[in-house]
RNA sequence: GGGCGAGUGGCGGAAUCGGUAGACGCGCUAGACUCAAAAUCUGGUUCUAGCAAUAGAGUGGGGGUUCAAGUCCCCCCUCGCCCACCA
């Protein structure tokens, strides 16, 4: 008997497949098509690891899973070739990077043959290939025509070690993306993408989405839509005024000074006498400053006074114009009104420069209700500044658990010497002084034990004791008995107290919180008294009327940076003419062709290595023909993979980009797969489409249906796999140990769920073969056996094939690998227990069959073998998924539990029709029950084919 | 600070609807085969007590709903990831 030998048998079919074009996918729109892709990867010198391969096997389990049910699937790869690693590698050597890029993907192209991978190299792309860069270059001049690509002078992140500008995605808590160090800003002539115009769209169009709600909400954090108003201050003996964003306009009354940020046009010339020189140097610095330092200080805010004044538009009021690197310089208009009152950051740094804080909004908490009465009452906070703990008064949890003392307040009253009474009446403390207090708070509630809605005026306030004298306390009748005095810490404090009122004054007087909720203005004119949230509107309106302010919807997404200072891109194809300007290299030159040059080392005077080739800058203009120069930068990495899916429906074709009739055949992706990028690649992908919808290239909007995102795996230590840290594990070697990819593909689906994280385990893999190996020596006894007579399991064997068919299927729909594998196993060990009784011809045939289809989408290789060694015709890929008939699970006898209070207290056996009340009586009668139960039960609940529950 | 997610044996994990918690695999362990080892096969393996039948405890902790809770509700703790001065 042949042994299990992967090392025999999977190059064997690896050579079948390819011979069959096994994996070529058809331009056959009759056919109902599955496209699926793995986000197409970089080719990088050091080749896949595990973790790589990983997503591979998804993919390739999932396409021969849909192959296996009759669909034309499509499975391409592509490379995404262009990028740093191999300029740098260039750089250091002088080897052409696309000569290295060429070695690399020759490697990987083995790598994935030896993965068993069933990929149709028919559509293989790259994007570094002239062919295909061609198409990139014309769809930005497409863009360009639409207006959505442009140049323009801005501040950007530059690199200083990789000596290129990157895109606000590239950039890490300040660190570049790639090499890891330090970014700056530097001001340079950019192109751009105009993805700003679709920022709406993208966002309206996550929800209906089939992708992971982690990324829909990354992206729509992104995109950041806020909506509030544009607001002017007219600047004092000046004509010039400063346009500040706010969401909060309601609070324009409480706006005591102006903060631009350091970039802001108007920083610079505003200054005035004494204070010019302190802006100027403060706007330097701050400039300067690495983003790491901005938001490294985010406890001290800093900033300097223009000496200019603008004008409250409604108070009339004269504010002071400062500096401050708090603002940024990107958003909304780059300049705020500062509300100190109702601001966290602006409180901070009014309270470091003295500037003032007036209060307009009277906090509100609770939910208005209807006709409500109105009451006055105090919340009064007593801390022992021995202990550091506060006075609460525990009601119990059915009258409203822990609040500090509080009461109702006559009209006439003091405040402090209602609290004082009120604190002494419940508490018996009487030696205490008052700290601070609050500002009317409005609260409305549900009295239940009086049936009526309150609505109260309330003000909180803070007192120390001085010593614990106490009296005896002077309870009120409905008081006494109903609660306990408690001292608990401000943590304690946080947890018990829940009432809002209450919470909201301790947040106010102990946390030093900012009131920014909603509330009752105040001090704001003509509107005091308004609810903030009407008011909004209301002074919105004024404003608009006065054509100081309008509102506005602000994004935090800004528009995608595209030019990289570096040689190893697709070139911008455009022209620059000294009377024309910015042309567009017509479609008949392109593609516009990277040249070879001698030294690809960028040098740090903002532009790449192309510069410096002479013969390839110096052109002539396409409108007039007179002598231009060509843009010298190339295009960002993300452009030519926000096309590519597209691509693989028409990968050849050389008139167009492609053909809007084997795109909308083949796409959107039915599964996309990847477990990087939530918001770089899956955005800009979206953006393109949407564009080309709009430019009636395609017919959807969105390219991607489902997204699946899977974990990563880790290292062995636990760390992450890379090759800097030598960890890496090389699948390769996994093969050539003897394991096999068969192994190895099982073992990485059976780790556990595909979108969790795990980590390689070297003894792992080893079951996953010896697993293999079971199947395998199975499936020689059966074929070498002589006397195939035995039918005694027939039966119990259709059982369990068909419940596994069904089990199988089911948690492969859900994408469950683990569970399928799991249940694989099972089936092969109930096989093991039949065959101790022999083999039949009939039921053993097909249950072995069977086995072999359903392990084909994760070994394909060994299932390829044992089809055809038990008479398959053709390639497992091409027989129909097996079906399950369900009358055949079902059992004649069954076992069932019987708990007893809950308890599981024995199991009966019953027939698949048992009547309930026969069931019942058994389980009643069973032994162990017997003995928990002392006299009649109270109730029996039978759960049909489960369990009897008796309650005793 | 904000958002999202997760806590189950020695380990990876299973339990799709509230219905026998720990499937399956790793590891460990006993046995068979072998001169021996590897490989393979068979059994055991949540913890505590017991020779055993069995009993008690048990899904991060506390409370609740239910005949029945890993699963539903409330509170707390811990860890991970992403975003983070966005006015």
């Amino acid at each position: 008997m042949e042994r299990y030998n992967p090392k025999v048998i999977e190059p064997k079919w690896q050579q079948i497949w390819e011979d069959q074009k096994a994996f070529v996918a058809v331009d056959d729109s009759s056919k109902q098509k599955f496209y699926i892709s793995c986000m197409f990867p970089y080719p990088s010198g050091v080749g896949m690891h595990v973790g790589h391969a990983f997503e591979h096997f998804i993919v390739d389990a999932i396409a021969r899973f849909h192959r296996q049910h009759g669909e034309n699937v499509l499975n391409p790869m592509g490379w995404d070739s262009f990028g740093l690693p191999a300029e740098n590698y260039a750089i250091k050597t002088g080897t052409a990077p696309s000569l290295t890029t060429k070695t690399n993907i020759a490697n990987f192209k083995k790598q994935l043959a030896i993965l068993g991978v069933g990929i149709d190299w028919t559509r293989e792309l790259n994007t570094s290939d002239p062919e295909y860069y061609k198409w990139t270059q014309w769809i930005f001049t497409k863009f360009f025509e639409r207006g959505l690509a442009y140049q323009k002078e801005s501040l950007q992140w530059w690199c200083p070690v990789d000596k290129t500008v990157l895109a606000n995605e590239q950039v890490e808590g300040g660190h570049c993306w790639r090499c890891g160090s330090v970014v700056e800003k530097k001001s340079m002539k950019q192109w751009f993408f105009k993805i700003t115009d679709y920022a709406d769209d993208l966002l309206n169009d996550i929800e209906d989405l089939d992708w992971p709600q982690k990324i829909k909400t990354a992206q729509t954090n992104w995109i950041g839509k806020s909506q509030g108003a544009e607001i002017e201050f007219k600047l004092e003996g000046s004509d010039e005024s400063i346009t500040v964003f706010s969401t909060r306009p309601d609070t324009i009354f409480g706006a005591t000074f102006l903060v631009l940020a350091p970039e802001h046009e108007l920083s610079k010339t505003l200054a005035v006498g004494d204070f010019k020189e302190f802006t100027e140097s403060y706007i330097k610095t701050a400039v300067k400053k690495s983003e790491i330092e901005r938001t490294n200080d985010t406890k001290e805010k800093t900033g300097v006074f223009t000496g200019s004044y603008a004008i409250n538009p409604v108070s009339n009021e004269k504010v002071p114009v400062w500096v401050a690197d708090y603002v940024l310089g990107g958003y909304g208009t780059g300049a705020v009104m500062g509300v100190p009152a109702h601001d966290e950051r602006d409180f901070a740094f009014a309270e470091k420069y003295n500037l003032p804080i007036i209060q307009v909004v009277q906090p509100e908490t609770g939910k208005p209700q209807e006709n409500p009465e109105y009451r006055k009452s105090i919340v009064a906070i007593v801390r022992d500044p021995k202990t550091n703990k506060y006075l609460s008064i525990n009601w119990g949890a059915d009258l409203g658990g822990n609040l500090f003392v509080g009461g109702g307040r006559e009209e006439n009253e003091d405040i402090v010497e209602t609290a004082i009474r009120e604190i002494a009446e419940e508490t018996g403390y009487t030696n205490i002084q008052l700290i601070s207090k609050t500002d009317t708070i409005h609260h409305n509630y549900f009295a239940h034990s009086k049936n009526v809605a309150r609505r109260i005026e309330a003000n909180a306030l803070l007192f120390e004791l001085i010593d614990d004298t106490k009296i005896n306390t002077a309870l009120e009748a409905n008081e006494q008995g109903k609660f306990t005095v408690e001292w608990l810490s401000e943590k304690e404090i946080v947890a018990k107290v829940r009432d809002e009122l209450h919470a909201t004054s301790f947040d106010l007087l102990v946390g030093g919180k900012i009131y920014h909720g909603e509330g009752i203005l105040v001090n704001s004119g003509e509107f005091d008294g308004m609810p903030s949230s009407e008011a909004r509107e209301k002074i919105v309106d004024w404003l608009t009327e006065k054509k100081l302010g309008h509102t506005q919807t602000t994004y935090k997404m800004r528009d995608w940076l595209i030019s990289r200072q570096r040689y190893w891109g697709a070139p911008i194809p455009i022209i620059h003419c000294a009377e024309h300007g910015a042309v567009a290299v017509p479609e008949k030159d392109l593609p516009v062709v990277l040249p070879e040059i001698e030294d690809y080392a960028p040098k740090g005077d903002g532009k790449s290595a192309l510069a410096r080739a002479t013969d390839w800058v110096n052109t002539t203009c396409p409108e007039c023909g007179g002598p231009a120069l060509r843009e010298t930068d190339t295009m960002d990495g993300y452009a030519c993979s926000s096309w590519y899916l597209l691509r693989y429906a028409d990968p050849n074709n050389t008139e167009n980009a492609w053909s809007r009739e084997k795109v909308d055949y083949w796409s959107p992706v039915n599964y996309y797969v990847g477990g990087d990028h939530a918001v770089a690649h899956l955005l800009y992908v979206r953006f393109w489409t949407h564009v080309f919808y709009d430019m009636g290239l395609v017919g959807f909007k969105e390219p991607v249906k489902k997204l699946i995102y899977h974990g990563l795996i880790g290292a062995e230590d636990g760390r992450k796999m890379s090759k800097s840290l030598g960890n890496t594990v090389d699948p390769i070697d996994i093969i050539n140990q003897g394991y096999g990819t068969d192994a190895l593909r099982t073992y990485e689906l059976f780790m556990g769920p595909i979108e969790i994280d795990a980590d390689w385990s070297s003894k792992g893999i080893a079951g996953s073969y010896r697993f293999l190996n079971r199947v395998w020596t199975l499936s020689q006894e059966y074929i070498n056996s002589n006397d195939k007579s035995v039918t005694k399991n027939d039966n119990a064997i259709r059982v369990a094939q068909h419940k596994t068919i069904r089990k199988v299927t089911d948690n492969f729909r859900r994408l469950s690998f683990n569970t399928a594998i799991s249940a694989l196993m099972e089936y092969v060990n109930d096989l093991y227990k039949f065959k101790v009784d022999g083999f039949s011809d009939e039921g053993w045939h097909e249950a072995l069959v069977t086995l072999v289809q359903l392990i084909a989408p994760f070994a394909p290789h060994i299932s390829d073998e044992l089809w055809s060694q038990l008479g398959g015709e053709g390639l497992v890929q091409n027989a129909q998924w097996p079906v399950w008939d369900e009358a055949l699970i079902i059992e004649e006898t069954i076992t069932i539990a019987v708990q007893v209070n809950g308890k599981l207290r024995g199991e009966i056996s019953i027939g698949k029709d048992e009547a309930e009340a026969d069931v019942k009586a058994k389980a009643l009668a069973h032994e162990n029950v017997v003995k928990f139960l002392t006299g009649e039960p109270k109730k029996v609940i039978y759960v049909a084919g489960r369990l009897v529950s008796i309650v005793a």
